[in-house]
DNA sequence: GAGTGGATTTCGCAT
DNA sequence: ATGCGAAGTCCACTC
């Protein structure tokens, strides 16, 4: 028999509340406190919230979020490895999460609790991302030509001086090749980059050498850019090259790995 | 009288779970779904997260995140706008939250519901936030001693070619002087940056031009390549200036402004 | 432990 | 809409 996912406490005097809380970050549950609060942090940067109706959710790794009725991101927040206290004054609970390295704190009050829910998890599942730009370079180096025709890598990840390079090879008329790589809408950074490691390469070689800027899509202007440092651009879709990589993978990328 | 800020419905049947789920998405309320799901995300990239036990979050705005019991970050989400289809398959339920511009999907099936909560957040509290990069350039451009004594400045967020300087002034000696500012250590990423801006205002100028650095702290390593690039380094801490900011902000940088 | 760069980054601002 | 850079970014990986 498995342990109950969940205890749900509505309305809890502040008390209660701080009760249930203690004991479910000892047992390293996870908690979800619903109710109006006022937060304030300290640490790389400042911040105060006035009070407000939020949902608290403390996870089990010692993390806390703060959320507001809306947004994607957390109002204020603790990565994992806090250390919490609880406290009570008065009608208001308080909670504290302190962190070191860096060293800084986070302090909710609560001056009314709608709901406080202590949580067993059990999720051992597996979580598969594809289509990243590490997806996009593995499906160049198993097939080369997605960049160019002929084009014979020599490396992946090759170090120079100011930076990485993404990808590194030789073209069919044998000059040296950076490849630079974004899985979205390649911006003047990318170009300017990809500018700067080809100059470095170019300095320890006599070799000509070219960029190849490799993205679904460059902005506006950058085409221009591109041109003025003399460098190339390829389009390739991230999405194509995870398509390559489910049909492919086991092919060509393990000989060249 | 407030509406009730929330209402709780342990272990509800699917179709139960689903009636609640529209209902609340339809009068924008926020949601909590506690459960065991997988979910499929196909958009920019793609996913797929396998069984296992999660908080699930929809709020207000059209955002949904799935929380696992540990990490800061959600493991699938959905920025703010989405559109919500819910629907019963025997015991699963099935969650759809769709977006245009990117298009993309995210769907999660529940086969175990333990709890749903529907909420009605009020939230109009104000968050500040204090010793960001803003708030170091108010500083400056209120006590620009702060980056060096004799130091006037011209201008601020000025365009040069291949971006913006932050802060851009004249010396006690005369030579024009670029300030990038970061506040956190400054990489070489900022130093090679400073360069370039430094290098394209020289090529529009027969004037000397400094490039200062402004941060509370240099990587290793940095400090060589300033000085191999010519440029120089200031430490401040955001910190300081947000309390400088806090009291003297009615004073000098209102007038520049 | 520090440094570096990607991210389904998100977010806000300016063009 | 698009582009661009900051963020209390977080996170994984290398040195």
């Amino acid at each position: 028999m498995v342990a109950k996912p969940l205890s749900v406490c509505e309305n809890p005097a502040p008390k209660e509340a701080s009760k249930i809380i203690e004991e479910a970050i000892s047992r390293r549950k996870a908690l979800i406190i619903i109710g109006s609060c006022w937060v304030d942090y300290h640490g790389r940067a400042s911040s105060s919230l006035e009070l407000g109706e939020r949902i608290l959710m403390i996870k089990e790794d010692g993390s806390l979020l703060v959320h507001r009725s809306v947004g994607y991101e957390p109002v204020n927040w603790q990565p994992p490895g806090c250390i919490f206290q609880t406290g009570v004054t008065g009608d208001v609970l308080s909670i504290r999460a302190l962190r070191r390295k860096p060293r800084e704190a986070l302090k909710i009050y609560f001056d009314k609790i709608y709901l406080v829910s202590a949580l067993s998890l059990a999720d051992e599942g597996k979580f598969s991302l594809h289509a990243s730009e590490e997806d996009m370079q593995k499906a160049i180096l198993a097939q080369p030509s997605l960049v160019e025709k002929g084009l014979k890598l020599i490396t992946y990840e090759k170090k120079v001086e100011p930076g990485f390079v993404d990808v590194y090879g030789v073209d069919e008329d044998g000059r040296m090749v950076i490849i630079e790589i974004k899985r979205k809408t390649a911006g003047r950074e990318a170009a300017l980059q990809l500018a700067r490691y080809a100059d470095s390469v170019k300095k320890s070689t006599t070799r000509e050498v070219r960029g190849i800027l490799v993205a679904p899509k460059v902005a506006r202007g950058v085409q221009k850019l591109l041109t003025a440092l003399g460098l190339d651009f390829k389009q390739l879709d991230p999405r194509k090259c995870a398509e390559i990589l489910g049909r492919s993978e086991t092919k060509g990328l393990r000989e060249f790995l």
